[in-house]
DNA sequence: TGATCTAATATTGTTGACAATAGTCCCAAT
DNA sequence: ATTGGGACTATTGTCAACAATATTAGATCA
């Protein structure tokens, strides 16, 4: 049984992270190295490496001589990441098509039953349904193989969606569309077809996008206007 | 004149990063903290922070408790990138055609000329090629303003292909076809085509993809098979 | 001769103190 | 009353020493 060797910027990382996402560190907020050293039982030289990281995964902005902040979350910024889901992911579907190991795509088949028994369960409407979500994702960008694009989808980007999901409460109100949806993609898949397969991929993608600006526009039109 | 603060970190990890990318430090060479403080004259402390930095662009790999090494180019990553590239910078392109001021798509258009005139003068090979073409994917990517997009391309990927121009010795043996193809692009951004712009980028950087893959046969063909 | 254990050495991880910069608060002057 | 300046505080940036881990070299035994 190896343990895996780590450091205490590591693990403190990884719990910065945590908090970030769900909130428990709100964004926009002024980040106080020595407070948050204390917090953790750390000192701040290794507490300053773990802002680093996480500086690289772009969910806290630093200016020197000054500090760091939680980023702020915005429509905009949400509407630019699901482009770029759109273009990796409908590329990751394609190569997964083209590279899965039966037994990997055996698995992905699995999840989708155990998530429609969970939206059949729950009635379609439950927090797990979105890390159920995530978990589809981020299966197919591992079968994709390349290893360059799983860093950058499974590394950063799925962090902040997982932020935005938390903090705009972000759940999904079509599960049953989205489920169907996955079906479509995993079946494509299991035939080999790659183009299919990264076609349905992006348009599962931008239906969702369209979803959330949907959303944003219902928040932003109560308030009419911000310059008359 | 407002002069940019910064810190000996930032400082010295832009030093780094060029060194890496230049080749004055080898791939696969491991980094020693005290050695490497005491070259640009810093403490420790800001050069790990530094060594953070690097890692998150993934231009040196950290194992805990052993070090740092940079990492070892090979094509196989180097596929891995292009076809990265191919999808996000089709979707820079298209963007850009859609939302690129006329100032911008006119200072796109002389660049173009400026290199061709540059090929003619030097019967189109010489070392600025390469940095020419990356100005015009660079002007490209700011075009599309997209934020995200604009970091994950020229702050990390391109830095890695700058690398691999390097020391790979990768100029293009095809600097007239690959101007024509910039030409297509610029022309199509112009007249606000988006979808042509991005299927022509998308060809073009498949292209440049061909083109490696064709000299990665050439230099593994000699040693004819590795397992028999 | 070769392998394995052990001690010595080098390198990385962590800490607390010091220096430099930015933010604040209070006072005075118009 | 408001604005400008200056001292004070808080926070970030940097350093050098210490602790923990990995690597290396040498010695011992089969």
């Amino acid at each position: 049984m190896e343990v895996e060797a780590t450091t205490l910027a590591n693990k403190v990382c990884d719990r910065i992270v945590k908090d970030i996402i769900t909130g428990v560190i709100a964004q926009g907020q002024k980040l106080n190295e020595p407070e948050l050293a204390r917090i953790h039982g750390i000192s701040r030289g290794p507490l300053r490496e773990a802002m680093s990281r996480i500086e690289a995964m772009r969910l806290i902005t630093r200016v020197p001589n000054v500090g760091a902040r939680v980023v702020k979350l915005s429509y905009g910024e949400l509407l630019e990441i699901y482009q770029i889901r759109e273009s990796l992911e409908g590329l990751a579907a394609r190569l997964a098509a083209q590279t899965m190991s039966v037994q990997e795509k055996s698995e992905l088949r699995l999840l989708l039953t155990s998530h429609h028994k969970h939206i059949l369960d729950t009635q379609g409407r439950s927090y797990f349904q979105q890390e159920g979500d995530v978990d589809f994702h981020y299966r197919i960008v591992h079968g994709s193989k390349n290893q360059r694009l799983i860093d950058m989808l499974a590394g950063d980007l799925y962090q902040l969606v997982r932020m935005y999901r938390y903090q705009f409460s972000l759940s999904s109100n079509r599960p049953e569309q989205a489920l169907k949806e996955h079906d479509q993609i995993c079946s494509a898949i299991e035939e080999g077809d790659g183009e299919l397969a990264e076609w349905l991929m992006k348009r599962h993608i931008n239906n969702a996008r369209n979803n959330i600006m949907l959303r944003m526009q219902a928040q932003s039109d109560p308030q009419l206007g911000e310059t008359p």
